[in-house]
RNA sequence: CGGGGAGUGGCUCAGCUUGGUAGAGCACUUGGUUCGGGACCAAGGGGUCGCAGGUUCAAAUCCUGUCUCCCCGACCA
């Protein structure tokens, strides 16, 4: 293969990066050339991207295509009756970019296919015999994120892979699940990531379960609470930890709950505070919230957080969201700093399960300026459902052995899902069994984040000067620039460029008329693997250096030993 | 959506408080000197100061509205 010659590439490399750019990959691919900003979320991807995106997109096909998925492409334009069959017209909400055509009927932009490939299913599936079947596709989707940020890591448009799988029964898709898992790991494994798969909460998607492949950065979103001591990782938005949590401090239990004045008290401190003196944990959270629209208590205790993902588990709603004021008064009789749930009997109440036995406790009164004392969970909330609510911590026990949790910050750049017959039912996908009757098919439903998984490769391999690019992801596997304007110089470095493009690399010359520190930022910035640079002194005795982006030495090769030196490299990184 | 910040040559920013008709560095063009880690000198090109109204003799600067972008909280690959 020809080497690409830099001069004439598009690869605009900034010395300078834009001032809003905040994390690690959004700075260097910015810098190095690969990205442009077009909107608020919305990336161009030049060249060098381009690339890199297709060196990705063609390890996820390998692993794809070897557990047996086929690749299609479906339409990123989606009529409005497709998503309303599934009911998820409307559970998408603002996430959903809508339009009308010229006729005024309602269209939207893809966010994800479960509903097109299921559409397909149903139209032309109709035995056992022919599943199990596992599709997939590459393709561009659509979000209208409330909050685009961190350059290429939350946007509005991007690539997925998504694949989805057909079955006739659970143990059909727990085999299909688990061929995706491990083509997940070695297609993360290749692209160079370090990452966990972590138990995960399934959100708007439904089914019965999934995980998370995350990437530890504090780039990411997410909070992973994971066991160093046992394989236990979980997304903290379904994360147990062993109880018990801490000693409930109990107060003195009384025969009922009794009030006492806090006035001007409105938080859970300032009742820690003298005169009131009752520690956070003894103290009752109530907060409301509104689960598709309607009421509902939660509480955990004191000194815990409310984790959203959970209580929209316990509730089994589709969206939650803190209710307003407007709303608390009439339901409760008191303002958010005074809220309890004893007694209430007007809307559902959840409570933490840490909580099930508590007594003693303090929690308002749902009248201003009044708490309750004494108050006994199981007594006086006894309608309340229990339910897991609250946000592990970390250092708390691991649920699975006698290890401690840890907490950290990781990206999401996979989820894989057990979708069941979610979707098959609402769009009667049937299938005939061998006796004759029909039965809704078993999906699941397989995502990779393509953009992401570029953007976690620079998060995690980036120094001062720039991009490490892994060889497998890279958008060149060398580069080849010479010091000094002597015509022997740029033969060599013809040649050279030749031994490494017989020894299978993608090699990017650097033909272009500056003097060699340009160069060599460039190359650096860009984080292309193998640097080779052709100077005077080494080629004297007909040598050039041989440099690898990822360490500091410096290699004086023989000019006819590159090629074989390069094929055993490739072959080391590649495997 | 709630809260905070910012829009001035391609990029990073100054100028705004105290109105007087736009600047620096980088990048770009030309010439010269350089040439092993983002060179130097000289001469150039390039901006209706986000947009729309208003105040004023005069607006980048003051006022109002609006759009866009970024950051912090609720969603997801």
């Amino acid at each position: 293969m020809q080497p690409a010659r830099y001069s004439q590439m598009f690869i605009p490399t900034l010395k300078e990066a834009p001032a809003d750019a905040q994390v690690a990959s959004h700075r260097l691919l910015v810098r190095a050339g690969f990205i442009r900003q077009l909107g608020a979320g919305i990336y161009d991807h030049l060249p060098l991207a381009r690339r890199t995106l297709a060196r990705v997109e063609r390890i996820v096909r390998q692993e794809m295509d070897a557990i047996g998925g086929q690749e299609f492409h479906l339409p990123a334009l989606h009529p409005a009756e497709i998503w309303k069959e599934s009911g998820r017209w409307e559970v998408m909400g603002d996430n959903m970019f809508r339009l009308k055509d010229r006729k005024g009927a309602d269209y939207c932009l893809g966010m994800t296919h479960e509903e097109i490939f299921t559409a397909i299913a149903r139209d032309e599936l109709r035995s056992y015999r022919q599943l199990p079947q596992v599709w997939y596709q590459i393709q561009t989707k659509f979000r209208d994120e409330p909050r685009p940020k961190s350059g290429v890591l939350r946007v509005r448009q991007f690539t997925m892979k998504d694949a989805y799988s057909f079955d006739v029964d659970a143990a059909g898709l727990d085999r299909s699940y688990d061929d995706q898992r491990r083509a997940y790991e070695k297609i993360f494994t290749r692209c160079g990531l370090d990452f966990v798969a972590v138990q995960a909460h399934s959100g708007a998607m439904g089914g019965s379960g999934s995980q998370e492949f995350m990437v530890r950065t504090d780039a990411g979103e997410d909070d992973v609470a994971a066991c160093p001591k046992c394989r236990y990782a979980a997304n903290t938005e379904t994360a147990n930890s062993r109880g018990p949590i801490r000693p409930v401090d109990a107060g003195e239990p009384l025969a009922a709950p009794r009030k006492f004045p806090t006035p001007g008290v409105r938080t859970i401190e300032a009742l820690e505070r003298p005169p009131h003196g009752r520690s956070a944990a003894r103290q009752l959270k109530t907060l409301v919230y509104a689960a598709d629209e309607k009421l509902v208590l939660a509480v955990v205790r004191g000194d815990d957080e409310l984790d959203e993902a959970k209580l929209q588990t316990a509730t089994g709603a589709a969206q939650v969201r803190p209710a307003q004021p407007e709303e608390i008064r009439p339901l409760l009789g008191a303002d958010p700093g005074s809220l309890g749930a004893v007694g209430v009997g007007n809307c559902p109440v959840f409570v933490d399960g840490t909580l099930a036995a508590a007594v003693g406790m303090v929690t308002g009164a749902n009248e201003n300026d009044v708490h309750l004392e004494g108050v006994d969970v199981r007594r006086d909330i006894g309608g309340a459902k229990l339910a897991d609510l609250r946000k592990v911590k970390a250092g708390e026990g691991c649920p699975r052995c006698d290890g401690a949790l840890e907490l950290f910050k990781a990206l999401e750049v996979g989820h894989i899902f057990k979708l069941g017959t979610k979707y098959s039912v609402s769009m009667k996908a049937n299938v005939l069994l061998a006796d004759g009757k029909e039965t809704p098919i078993v999906m699941g439903s397989y995502g990779i984040g393509v953009e992401r998984v570029m953007a976690a490769a620079v998060e995690l391999h980036h120094d001062a000067d720039g991009i490490i690019w892994p060889f497998s992801i890279a958008p060149f596997h060398a580069t080849i620039l010479t010091m000094g304007k002597e015509p022997e110089l740029a033969r060599a470095a013809e040649e050279v460029a030749a031994a490494l493009g017989r020894a299978g690399m993608d090699v990017l010359f650097d033909d272009r008329d500056e003097r060699a520190g340009v160069k060599f930022k460039d190359a650096d910035l860009i984080g292309i693997p193998l640097r080779i640079a052709v100077g005077k002194r080494g080629l004297a005795e007909g040598k050039v250096e041989w440099k690898l982006r990822r360490g500091k030495e410096v290699d004086l090769v023989a000019t006819g030993d590159v090629e074989a030196r390069a094929r055993a490299l490739l072959a080391a990184e590649l495997g």
